[in-house]
DNA sequence: AGCAAGCCTGTTATCATATAACATTCTTGT
DNA sequence: ACAAGAATGTTATATGATAACAGGCTTGCT
């Protein structure tokens, strides 16, 4: 029904990296996008980790690899990424993750760790349904819907529970 | 199924702010908690409109009526009132709204309009199941989940269609 | 009443997140 | 080569949130 959510599960994750830069540069390519260099290195940073990055965390990241960093280098190119759907604002936390499988237009939905910070994505397009019967019957326009899922992943649990 | 969203529906809404003050004074006095003029004022002030108010717009509410007024105060009314259910934090503003029926222990959901940022509560338990079984596949130990559907609401959209 | 403990508030300073505004450079199509 | 639009550089600042510690109020106990 819903994909693996990947981060609280173990995978080889160099192809996670690999496959995410590969898809972006697939959908750039069809889209006539520009993956520039400083969105690229962006996108690079948030692959690393299935965990949600603040903006000045990634802006750390860019200095230290010697890159121009200023706040809206890395605002811009989190916008680009978030805009095209290759990576995901998780509201609750002011932070940013890189999309599981960009360019298909999925209604996702996230599990995020309150300690570690991991997040993983799963589709939620089953449970929309009731909700936009109530949008539509009081003549509300959806345009986007977020759904953030709090709690503890199997590490940060303190029960050895599961 | 849910409730009406009030926001964007007409309504006689001097009685949502009595009957918000005497839902929350009931429930205090039930858990022993303290309603202090400060939490009264704020929760007041989220009951003028469902509307998502930020905590800078609570406080300078605060101080135009003569109130002591700085952010910690503010930070500390709404900390109170989210954490017992009065008011609830949209995440995608960094705002927040008085709760349509506390002390219910809810799930709700919001329509939330990106133009006037008016908020409309619903009630979502229908819609967690599916998601619920995905973290549970994988260890995830859910704790709070928040749904906000982002759009226009019927007199911020542009068509006349509705 | 007197007192202690805990809760609540005041105060200052600072951190964290995000954007405005405008100049400059790069890319692309012609 | 050139113009137009896209992207980036730069500075400053708006907006949202908390740390840390001092002081005051409430409550329950004796």
């Amino acid at each position: 029904m819903t994909e693996n959510p990947l981060a609280f599960v173990d995978h080889e994750h160099g192809g996670c990296i690999a496959r995410g830069m590969a898809d972006a540069e697939a959908l750039c390519e069809a889209r006539s996008l520009r993956l520039t260099q400083a969105r690229r290195r962006v996108l690079e940073i948030l692959l690393q980790e299935h965990r949600a990055i603040g903006a000045y965390e990634v802006l750390n990241h860019l200095s230290e690899s010697g890159e121009n960093a200023h706040p809206p280098a890395a605002y811009r190119a989190l916008d680009f990424l978030v805009e095209h759907g290759l990576a995901h604002k998780i509201e609750c936390l002011n932070a940013f993750v890189a999309c599981n499988r960009p360019g298909e237009g999925h209604a996702p939905a996230f599990l995020i760790c309150r300690d570690c910070r991991g997040v993983a994505e799963t589709d939620a397009s089953l449970n929309s349904t009731p909700l936009d019967s109530a949008a539509e019957d009081v003549g509300f326009a959806v345009e986007r819907t977020s759904i953030e899922v709090e709690g503890l992943c199997p590490s940060c649990r303190p029960d050895a529970a599961r």
